[in-house]
DNA sequence: AAGATACGCAACGGTCGCGTTTCGGTGGTA
DNA sequence: TACCACCGAAACGCGACCGTTGCGTATCTT
């Protein structure tokens, strides 16, 4: 008797931005409760890592009955799925001002702000094990997390070769990788320090090279 | 009644290393079991991540009964930690050609073959989240696992300097990581394909800079 | 008002892994 | 030979989570 015509009598996940309007009888899933339920998982998720993050645990900080979120999601990984979806926030961008240096600067400071502070940023340790063994998560991860970040820098060097500021024959994507690995890098691997004017010493490397002038 | 005169009847980690010779009467702890549970510590850790990797894992895989490694470590972490410290098997090596960028692409290529192939080099991912948690293994990881691997590329740099190939001013640190970042990067976050020829051209990127040289 | 669905709460049986204990047997030293 | 610490196997109690169910209540649509 659902709308679509299929008998199964699981929910299905029928989608959790569809319940706006006239939408049934009965009382309408509750939006409050969605919004809870993903902060908590996003929350948890950069504190405690993939493999810690219990149901119980997103119930308890959201406040709300395990019940509620199986209702709308089968299990964890489809939980998290969905969470790092909504995460398109306000992301680090690259300012246009017209150089590429000063643009790749402020897009490492940035970076690395977003990186230490924010929830978003911390996820990234704790979900790396997983990407290997969930390809679905990996999907979601890459697409709606991991690529919308490296879409404004790799415009910013677009910009750049447009105006002749740099070589147009470069590998976009590996200036792109070089910029946010090193940083990741530090803070998840190697746990050196990351002092102010780093994002200054990485882009005159990048810009000029090291080779010694002659 | 222990010959340190201590009264704890825990055995207190006697130091594996330490039953070589006449050590008291008894049967000696078996080398062998030794051997066998640290590969497969390291081997599970390189297949399961930390969180997922269990003593009863190791024991099953090792051959051994799970006494057998409490006798020996009080906790999977002290497993861990030591375990770590056994991975100083042969390490990447920039080789000594005379041309840094012939160095560099060298380390580069062994760095990446081991990354996939090798166990040690798939350790990383599944660890990282543990090393924020727990500073004894972090310690333990960054002084026995990232800094022997980084050290031959360090000194690459320092010949290039002496050498005159490179600027003397440059941040040894950040090009070493820039190097290995970019590499890991790519294998933990993004997934994108590494060709044959990155190492080439971030060689070039490194040297020369991305600058549209007048 | 009636019916349908969501909600929180509490409890369930089940699995997994922890770290410990007991046991009969084994391989060394003295 | 006597002794002693080691070994493997098996079982233990414990706690954390899993995913599910039943219940009484709340909140919508018709």
């Amino acid at each position: 008797m659902t709308p679509a015509g299929v008998d199964t009598p699981v929910p299905e996940t029928p989608a959790v931005g569809g319940h706006g309007a006239g939408h049934g009888p009965g009382r309408p899933r509750s939006a409050e409760a969605d919004r809870a339920i993903v902060a908590a998982t996003v929350h948890l998720l950069a504190e405690e890592g993939y493999s810690r993050l219990s149901m119980e645990g997103v119930a308890a900080r959201a406040g709300v009955a395990k019940t509620t979120i199986y209702r709308r999601w089968p299990c964890k990984s489809d939980l998290v799925v969905h969470s790092l979806g909504c995460l398109t926030e306000k992301l680090e961008t690259a300012p246009d001002t017209g150089r590429v240096r000063d643009d790749l600067v402020a897009f490492m400071r940035q970076m690395v702000d977003k990186m230490r502070r924010s929830e978003a940023g911390r996820i990234m340790p704790g979900i790396l094990v997983e990407l290997s063994r969930n390809p679905e998560l990996a999907q979601a991860f890459r697409q709606g997390f991991v690529e919308p970040r490296r879409a404004s820098m790799v415009k910013a060097l677009r910009r750049a070769i447009d105006r002749g500021e740099i070589r147009p024959d470069i590998d976009v994507d590996l200036v792109v990788d070089v910029t946010v690995g090193v940083f990741q890098h530090r803070l998840m691997v190697t746990g050196m320090a990351i002092d102010d004017d780093m994002p200054d010493r990485l882009a005159d490397v990048m810009l000029e090279g090291i080779s010694l002038r002659r």
